[in-house]
DNA sequence: GTGAAAGCGCTAACAG
DNA sequence: CTGTTAGCGCTTTCAC
């Protein structure tokens, strides 16, 4: 039995093949009594829709493109999970894309992705390549960039000062009595600059900006690279009494190493994370962290690149963030 | 400017549409001087080919569909690595669909990502309902179950006994010495059902059958959940002296409980996880955990699923595991 | 409200 | 190896 086509749907209810689409996808432009006797057709024939038909015809696709830089940072589940909850309730699909944080793939990525064009896309931060952005300009189709407050945003922007996240967290160890914090960075994509920004700044104004207390690296972060960025960073500067970690792995990793050493968190030193993922909370101790609102700006994005009256919308929509403390922070 | 079509390409450099199509999909079928006027045509009209035309036309995707019950389960980050690498160098996109652990939601996707057909179908497992398994066997792509050895195979299947695995755990810890030996479970789907089976065997082969200390549960596998079940098995069996998690979130749940509570890991309670995410490598104490081949399954999912040979492979492929023993179950 | 005609851009099938 | 002819199944126009 060959699939059933718009054609038998028609004949089934003995219409033409364009009221049938036009009772599937704007019901309203139809009358009742058709309407119905499409719907019975449709479930008697078991049709079902021709997406590449439909593309080719309409030049348009109702699904959403999603670019990630990663899968296993952890970070992206929850955004991920507000994305497919938003779509799904608004009726459209999302294809994810993984950059692997290479601008190339991205680049790729979109040539790809964005034929036939989708309703739109939502892509992290403002780190595109030249050429991605001309792309994405050029295509006719909503972009909204998250988990960073963009300066020059393509279209709109939805997600956090991350900076700020770092001021706010390096006040809170600097009440709770440490004096010597370091900065523990990896994986060094703008939004992890900005938070080390805010971690210096914070200690400027504070007047304890020297020495600078950090160590950084461009590599992959994970909790094995908190150790080992633990390490370096003790090994130059011995009196360091606290730390901010760039990402809550590295805050795991180096909880991990500070056991490893005997050193007592929180009173010989001070940890602090994040994006506050699940495990950080149940960690010994709980490890303090920036909470940051990954679902909410999911969800947002998918609703603000739907929007019809987009246009209106503010180009930049703060979420902000929350500071949970916990033990790990509280000598 | 509009964009341009296969028929502009050809125009440029004089040869009729079809001649240009099979110089980009089949370069082999045309003469390299065609091939070449082809090739600087399209550079110069700047020709990017319309999938959804060539999908109409040739009811064909050159994608791959890929379904994972768990995004936040880092499981799947390495199994959609291999899976991304190997699709890459094929030259296929996939299309990844979260099934969250539901059955219905797996059909729904399975409905809509069919259509149009895909090069082929990678899923998690064999526990899709009746519904999705006939839309699977109706379909003309081929189907490939992974992480598991599925009993009865839809087409074919790339995994390790999840069976096995649990059972050399055991093994491994009767011999460490440990005698009480608990199981934690959570999100108990087939192959954390294997691991429980795997457990009671090899239990019951040694003669320690009696009482059985489990704690087990549906809900959602994380690291809090480990200390809670920790804390009920604890209640019921304080006699424990080791605990097999049915995977390494609940394992790195369970360490930290016995952190909490002050119990010795390894010399009061023994643990270990199962599937060897990279984060229980670096605990304090470090963690045994069953190291599951999930980058290769990936990769090999994606080979066999273009493989044109398909029918003649082995319907089922089995990647093996291997026991990572570490401090924690060394008393 | 509903229909008829005319493609969307590409590829399968067959000829040459 | 290359070209001709006919659609794929749907939606867009424009009539009615």
């Amino acid at each position: 039995m060959k699939k059933a086509t718009l054609v038998d749907v028609a004949k089934e209810a003995d219409v033409s093949a364009i009221t049938v689409s036009r009772a599937l996808r704007t019901p309203d432009m139809v009358s009742t009594a058709l309407r119905q006797r499409v719907e019975r057709a449709v479930a008697k024939t078991g049709y079902v829709p021709n997406k590449a038909a439909s593309m080719l015809a309409s030049s348009k696709t109702n699904s959403i493109v999603v670019l990630v830089p990663s899968l296993s940072n952890n970070v992206f589940d929850e955004v991920l999970r507000g994305i497919e909850e938003a779509a799904r309730s608004a009726n459209v699909t999302i294809q994810i894309g993984n950059t692997m944080y290479d601008p190339l793939r991205e680049q790729q990525l979109l040539t790809s992705l964005l034929n036939p064009l989708p309703a739109g896309v939502i892509l992290t931060g403002g780190e595109q390549n030249e050429a991605s952005k001309r792309i994405l300009q050029q295509a006719q189709t909503p972009v909204v960039q998250i988990m960073d407050l963009v300066k020059d945003p393509i279209h709109k922007v939805v997600g956090f000062s991350n900076y700020d996240g770092a001021v706010s967290a390096l006040h809170h160890m600097l009440d709770a009595g440490y004096k010597r914090i370091g900065f523990i960075g990896a994986q060094m994509d703008p939004r992890a600059q900005d938070r080390l920004r805010g971690y210096r700044n914070a200690l400027y104004d504070s007047g304890l900006q020297e020495p600078e207390r950090t160590s950084v690296t461009n590599e992959k972060a994970d909790v094995k690279l908190g150790g080992t960025l633990l390490t370096s960073l003790l090994t130059q500067h011995p009196d360091c009494d606290a730390v901010l970690c760039s990402n809550d792995d590295l805050a795991l990793g180096v909880l991990f190493e500070c056991q490893r050493r005997g050193l007592n968190v929180p009173r010989d030193v001070g940890i602090c994370g994040f994006n506050d993922l699940g495990i950080v909370s149940e960690a010994v101790p709980r490890v303090t962290s920036v909470c940051t609102p990954r679902f909410e700006i999911g969800q947002c994005a998918v609703e603000t690149v739907l929007d019809p009256h987009i246009n209106t919308r503010a180009p930049v929509l703060d979420l902000g963030f929350k500071l949970h403390v916990r033990e790990s922070t509280q000598p």
